[in-house]
DNA sequence: CGTTAGGATGTTAACGATCACATTGGAGCA
DNA sequence: TGCTCCAATGTGATCGTTAACATCCTAACG
């Protein structure tokens, strides 16, 4: 913490008025009259004031930090949306205090724990799985708590992001329309990626509701470009038959793609392929990957407007948005 | 801010102490007896009491806050970082207040006043352009200033990062040991990339070295892969003899390959195509791209490091500390 | 047995701002 | 002229915690 010695009270004596009118300047300008204020915001100038908010937010019982908990940062899809967060709530001279979960729940509450010590006036976090100390803390709390990216139907506050589900439903169905018949699932099953169990779900529902039977077509992967090559070779050793590979990540898909090429299978001509996520430099492949776009800015910028409509007493219109997703066809599918 | 109704009193009273002797338990707990703390820490459970981070602050006058600023979130250069110092600060129950400056300086400043306003304990910031009234913010908040990424010799207060010239000049040094003699470069001149100026400045400096004019071998692009695509066409059309191009960033380089396909040049067999920064996907193309990898992680995670330290009361031992850079040849070169 | 050292705990007063209410001084009006 | 009313500003208390100092009590010692 600073030693910065200039305090409001030293403005204020500079200016010649009580603290309250420096405070009035600062906060509701309109408040004080030109002339005073002038003087104050010379005077704040001349000593370069800057006020301490935490002061400030202790007496007022109110601050401007949202807390935003992801389960890692170094990663495009987190990232993408707290840009989208900050650049919401910036206008608002609101601020994001970061932490990761590193995907796991517990982590979650005890980082969240230390983050409610400093009184934050929202939360936002990642996905709707909660440790039950994190919901017991978030309903002390008491502030507006959004949930991002699984859309579910009743969130404990309020979810913003879109089906997994339907999302890899969608894809499942352009190949089907394609008409593909063996569409293959590539992802992790790790427990702790609940995104690619669901987007798993989504391909199991969707060739089910055409009649498919997914048993044997479902394959496990680590969701980097080199377990999408491996998996491709135990797919093709294991002698079983398919026509697509849905991954569950651009990454994976495009180590299948990378695999293909070298084992000589054409893509779209033998086998289709197709990812998830949009990654920027999924088009730039040969072929073009055919993916799945995510609302990932949009979630973020619509999370920090949500929290800035609630601080602002309006009440809660719908619990969950869904800002939908974007099948984009390309030349491997 | 919360209506958290339960204070350090309500804990005391329960516990028959006062809230000196819980404050005690929660700060230094060796200096409490074993039972009055094992009964404290009893109340504080049953009444889910976490502590008010704001009050203790203020009173304290030292927080857990430190600054980070960056260009833009959605980046993974910056999301890298950003995790790095993330990782580095949490063992220490710090956490990051996360701002974007939008590449610009006077937002930068903005930004900063803002955050100073919470009297971080550190401030960690991209590069080393500050805007003057950054300098003198930073300079009265008298807290330790990291300056990322972009390594200079006398920073403001200490530097972490690596010599972008250095790194461009290698690449430029692995390409005329590989019997290349005209080597053009790829980048933005925009005067907010800072970074891609300095890489343009190593590989200018590398080809004089080595005794050769790099006069009409500079090219503008804007930094995305289109941006490549069209850069390679003009190249071309220029009718400027060139064996290999240097891009400021992979996703430039990337789109350079697509161009050369296209328009069936080999690579390397005609020219070879370098990048820069270590993208993930950049080893999946074909052929797959030499590149420098980046200290990112590194970088923020030392930053972290360094401002624990600092804290510590330990004394600045390396104003400048270099990480480094990574050459990774691959068949593109 | 008196004295003292030091560990455990309590008391008081801040930290720097803002809330709620009090006060002042004109303008506006009958 | 006398009154009200409101805009502009001030006063005092307070937000919840911790620094600094004070106190108490037990153990150890000569």
């Amino acid at each position: 913490m600073a030693k910065s010695p200039v305090r409001m009270s030293d403005v204020a004596r500079q200016a010649g008025v009580s603290t309250m009118t420096v405070s009035r300047v600062l906060n509701r300008p309109g408040s004080v009259a030109p002339e005073t204020r002038e003087r104050i915001l010379l005077a704040i100038g001349a000593q370069g004031y800057v006020p301490n908010d935490v002061a400030g937010s202790l007496r007022a019982r109110r601050g401007r930090g949202v807390v935003c908990i992801v389960p890692h940062i170094a990663n495009s899809v987190f990232s993408d949306t707290l840009q989208g967060l900050n650049d919401a709530l910036r206008p608002a001279s609101m601020h994001v205090m970061l932490g990761t979960s590193g995907y796991v729940s517990s982590e979650e509450a005890r980082v969240l724990e230390e983050f409610v010590r400093l009184r934050p006036e929202a939360v936002v976090l990642w996905g709707t799985r909660r440790h039950p100390k994190s919901r017991a803390l978030l309903r002390r709390l008491g502030v507006p708590v959004m949930e991002v990216f699984d859309l579910v139907p009743d969130p404990f506050d309020q979810v913003i992001g879109f089906s997994n589900e339907r999302a890899m439903g969608a894809l499942v169905d352009h190949l089907l329309a394609r008409g593909r018949s063996r569409i293959a699932f590539v992802g992790s099953t790790n427990e702790r990626d609940v995104s690619s169990a669901q987007r798993a779900d989504g391909w199991r529902m969707a060739l089910r509701a055409a009649g498919m039977d997914p048993a044997g077509l479902m394959f496990e992967a680590c969701g980097t470009t080199v377990g999408g090559e491996l998996v491709l070779r135990r797919m093709v050793a294991s002698g079983v038959a398919f026509d697509a590979v849905c991954c569950a990540s651009d990454l994976l898909a495009v180590g299948v793609l990378i695999e293909c090429r070298r084992m000589g299978i054409a893509v779209p001509g033998e086998i289709a392929v197709a990812g998830f996520g949009d990654n920027p430099l999924a088009q730039a492949f040969d072929p073009p990957l055919s993916t799945v776009r995510l609302p990932r800015y949009a979630i973020g910028k619509v999370a920090g407007e949500q929290v800035l409509r609630r601080m602002a007493g309006e009440p809660v219109q719908q619990r969950a948005i869904d800002l939908g997703y974007e099948v984009l066809v390309r030349a491997s599918t």
